[in-house]
DNA sequence: GCAATTCAAATGTCAGACTTTTAATTGTCT
DNA sequence: AGACAATTAAAAGTCTGACATTTGAATTGC
């Protein structure tokens, strides 16, 4: 294989999108072993630091690990839902926070994406998914409960009515728009009355789930979705007063 | 800064977190400038080569880049829809390749995404998502077309019917299910007389796009879901007696 | 005052040595 | 023969120091 020298990119990226295409191709099942960082070198006629370079760029994607040792080397990744979920809400996180999306087009895109999922959830959902969303709404009524707390398990209700989907595909990219939201909506406080209102739309969402009424869960869906807006609009209206 | 040594990580991958999370954090803002490679060095108390390892590993997922020269250096990278795009891309199709997701998982996954996106097209999108979806139709009733051409139209025209919901946050996610599965798609031949069905059903979609009727549009979609399901099984089914 | 030159700082690349980890091999004792 | 210990070899991880290249800014020359 050989590299351009004199293309605008550095080496250890021209090296990187090389292995990369032959992975992402399917030149290279999962678990080959890639050669030693020293027969790279030589392949690519460059210095092993190079090499190096490049393969901690395919190890930050969770393309490839590495594993020292006299067996050990770099192989080729089986990327995992679990890492593609951590790297896709770190992406969503950022996108959402640097280009400052507005929080009505992310809560758009955030219940859009669930109204998706919750009929499909509703005759699907396995009985744990309801357990997990009972226990969530439970705890969200609990006194004494910071902000933090009944955000994220706020969270973890959406993840479960998501999850009921039985789709691996969907509850990955759910995961991404979900719980990116969370710094968002970690900046509303919560009354006492608004908590009360958003656990009772919890609450007929797990019923509709719970009697496997499709239909039920969008409309209280929308009815959250509408709740949250209003419940933003007015808090970030009574902060521009303030200020 | 400091970083544990006897950290079962390596250094690189600890420092990279470290400056990952300030990012993540906000604590840096974009555009702001990282110390050189040698003041990280002496900071995190390790060589310049593993801090270089530590930032190529944040350059290969968008959150820095760097420039040489006197004012150069490695800077806080906004990031941008189109980077999200490529890299979810790339994930996604991995995770369906490599986890042997089935082509009805996908499938269902797509198209429960894409119509959370309709109704929200119907009433928002522009008149040049609508020629795209018009034009893309008009392309795929072309003779002589291969089907990798005609996997690519059908990309094109459910991205634009994505487009047309108006919210980057939706089209991001989206992009990954609708281009992850290409290559699921071209497994498919399609016969002259599937082609026109899909064809008709594309050309209802975009006649409820035009009526700006979200239902009407919903009631399309799924009448493509469940035939493309129809084919797909068709195909696999005439393959395996092939077998 | 402007253009050409020089300079300095930063990343990019290289070469070589040493450290650490790990598994296979070899050796030794029971 | 089998179990355990010591040796060895291969590979990634780290460090040092050097040189190349790029690029903006400072300096110089006219």
């Amino acid at each position: 294989m050989k590299i351009d020298p004199t293309s605008s990119k550095d080496l250890s990226a021209q090296i990187a999108s090389a292995i990369r295409d032959a992975i992402v191709s399917g030149a290279m099942p999962v678990d080959e072993r890639l050669p030693s960082e020293a027969e790279l070198a030589e392949q690519f006629d460059v210095s092993r630091s190079t090499v190096r370079e490049a393969l901690k760029r395919l190890a930050a994607q969770s393309l490839i690990r590495t594993q020292r040792g006299a067996t050990g080397g770099a192989f080729v990744n089986r990327l995992r839902y679990a890492d593609a979920y951590s790297q896709q809400i770190t992406t969503s996180t950022l996108l959402l926070s640097m280009n400052a999306v507005s929080f009505e087009t992310a809560c758009d895109a955030r219940y859009a994406l669930e109204r998706a999922c919750a009929p499909l959830s509703a005759t699907r959902r396995a009985p744990d998914h309801l357990a997990t969303m009972r226990a969530e709404v439970h705890r969200q009524g609990q006194p004494g409960l910071t902000d933090e707390a009944f955000c994220a398990s706020d969270v973890a209700f959406h993840r479960a009515l998501v999850d009921g989907a039985g789709n691996p595909v969907l509850s990955y990219q759910l995961a991404g728009a979900v719980e990116a939201m969370q710094p968002l909506m970690n900046m509303i406080t919560f009354t006492a009355r608004s908590r009360e209102r958003i656990i009772a739309l919890h609450g007929g969402i797990a019923d509709a789930i719970e009697a496997q009424d499709g239909a039920a869960a969008d409309a209280a869906l929308v009815e959250l979705a509408e709740y949250t807006v209003e419940l933003a609009r007015s808090v970030f209206e009574a902060r521009v007063v303030k200020a």
